[in-house]
DNA sequence: TATGAATGAGCATTCATTCAT
DNA sequence: TATGAATGAATGCTCATTCAT
């Protein structure tokens, strides 16, 4: 019944919107190392130096931390390619910066990764979230293809446009599982297999063609 | 005079390996439906028909069950694609055969696709054995790729390709995934879309370029 | 992990029946003692002798659980009632055999009484519940009353009669509690004098009135 | 220059004894929907539009909080009826004061009764506090009863006049209970149903006795 | 005075696992 | 073989209470 608060000197109080960064880069963290079940509240909350009720206090519920992870990590990402890939440029070129900028977040946010890919797949309760943002992200693909054909005067059916962007959309998640499970690849390096995947096909990389970054 | 052990005709001491069989797919259905933590034992046994000590008895603890499952399924499939694409066949025919198979697999067993993809990925325990299997297919194509590539006298690096393959079977996975989502889909068209993809790249469909399955 | 089971030879396992009964035994004990919030499912659960996992397997959750103390409970008192206020004596015997049986089973039954009426009422979540027990209780004292009025020839309005019924319940309840208070006190005294309240009102008691059992 | 602390129009420093008072009608408000238990400080504190600290410093811990409710509560209870039921009239008249003051009070304040009431017989902590104030009330009645039978030079056991007035107090609560719980039910009408029973008792009433208010 | 920030401690509930029959 | 009975060990969540400002 007792409340003791501790009093060490180095101990500090912060305001809410610092404690709450730093219970989301904990949780971030521990989902991704245990996966959303084996996740325990408890150790959330100690590897955030802090204790059990504030994470309850700020961030509510298991489900709401693991949703809120899930929203700021997915926010920054898109923030990441949306910034890179302008929407004026040339579609091999705005392909290329997206997948740059893409493979750049995936390296330096491993755990941001793992939360949002791998554990929320997994998860019935927040596959649907998932889901719909990669099919944001499939939209998104699937109009800059779209683009690319109307200025050649040509069309193709929607649902064929969106079943090439979903299959991009894979594959550049599969190179960025592998990507987040060997710390030494090279994110840039990386994005220019995949760009040379996707935009030339198998059929041509056989037959020897590369393509290469204008910049690189 | 004969013991009888149970005179209730419904009642029937089958075969352990009968048995087996039907605790395996009780498995696979229930942690298809909830993730691998989430599914009790309870459960399971509940939906074999039979008591949980014999589920310890038969397949031990909860991981093991789960490993059982993950083999089953994954003999499946690799059975199944690989008596598909047989490897005296040229490139493109073995890639399409393959995708083929591959795509009718996981239509006809959207709890197994689960379980070996969704569920294993996002279960740190297992997620090595499910990097192991996929390194497996990857090598697969890789090697088909690097066949075609020596029947025209040229070469790549290992690793190029290797990554390339890893992208094609994210692209799949991708789109197998989609599949199980969308039951109504039809895995015949949704691996030619895949071919499409596999072997024009984007660039090329861009250009208007079709591929087209020979028998069809 | 591990679950060990006791080796104690004097462990009994024991058929569902019986370890239900004294789950619900010491359930009534320990809500009789602490209140509905206070007690806790361990002391329960250590007080019948048995792990708290039984119980929830057994009784449910809590709140299940204090229902089932409830229906126990009230079921017995019902039924000791019924038993002694047979329908066919004039009305003063059918009153006091009832309240005679009535204050037997709170004297035998004291923990019993506490959950019916003390805590119960006091609970939101099962207030309804006892208003409904008590609602029939009222209705057959109120049945009783008009029956003695119609053998009179004379008739009185029903909510008259119920109100009275509810305040002779309310009475007995009082004095109820008051004998589960005090040990000492004899459960046939006390219906007595409730009997002298019931049936001849403070007015006369005044004036020197005494109401007398029969038998006694 | 004067020292301001707020600018806030909407804010008040107001005086102890107010900012008491409207603590005291939150948590009397919230402990008699919730009951003591199940009642959080927190909603306590934010209903009274107040931090909870302020809580803890103006009544001390949940303990002392629900005391100085009961306290209040209980004591313009026995205020109101203390001041209808004058000594110097007779005793029909007085006990009728004083019940139609008592279902004038529970009428009025329906919380203040709940937690009276039906909170504090079930929470072992205050049960005793709780017996202490009936068991003023029951000698107040019973010391009614005595002087009526002075006054006919008539005597009763003490004990006996107790547990009559015991069963008294009973009744009315058990009515005050009923109309609580029913907004629309009339407390003068109340009063006068309970003093027909406590008056005449069953038996007469039974046989057609009435008694009616003087001056209604 | 007044409050946001903080916590120790407890509680209901569930689950994988095993024993005795 | 087959199962009902049983449990240790967690885990999510809440609450009364207090400190630092």
């Amino acid at each position: 019944m007792l409340a003791r608060v501790s009093t060490n000197p180095a101990f500090k109080r912060l305001p809410r919107a610092v404690r709450e960064q730093q219970m989301l880069d904990a949780a971030v963290k521990v989902f991704s190392r245990r996966g959303y079940h084996a996740a325990s509240m408890d150790e959330i909350a100690e590897d955030a130096g802090i204790s059990k009720p504030m994470v309850y206090a700020y961030l509510g519920p298991k489900e709401d931390l693991f949703v809120a992870c899930l929203h700021r990590e997915c926010t920054r990402m898109i923030e990441a390619i949306a910034g890179a890939a302008a929407p004026d440029l040339p579609p091999d070129e705005r392909l290329w910066r997206g997948l740059r900028a893409f493979f750049g977040f995936v390296g330096a946010h491993r755990d941001g990764w793992s939360v949002l890919y791998r554990q929320t797949r997994g998860e019935p309760p927040f596959a649907g979230q998932l889901a719909t943002m990669r099919a944001r992200m499939v939209e998104v693909i699937a109009g800059m293809l779209d683009d690319a054909l109307r200025a050649q005067g040509r069309e193709v059916r929607e649902t064929d446009l969106e079943v090439i962007a979903y299959a991009l959309v894979g594959a550049s998640e599969s190179l960025a599982d592998w990507l987040a499970d060997n710390p030494t690849a090279d994110p840039e390096k990386t994005a220019t297999r995949m760009m040379n995947v996707a935009w030339l096909g198998a059929g041509q990389l056989i037959e020897g063609a590369v393509w290469r970054p204008a910049d690189g």
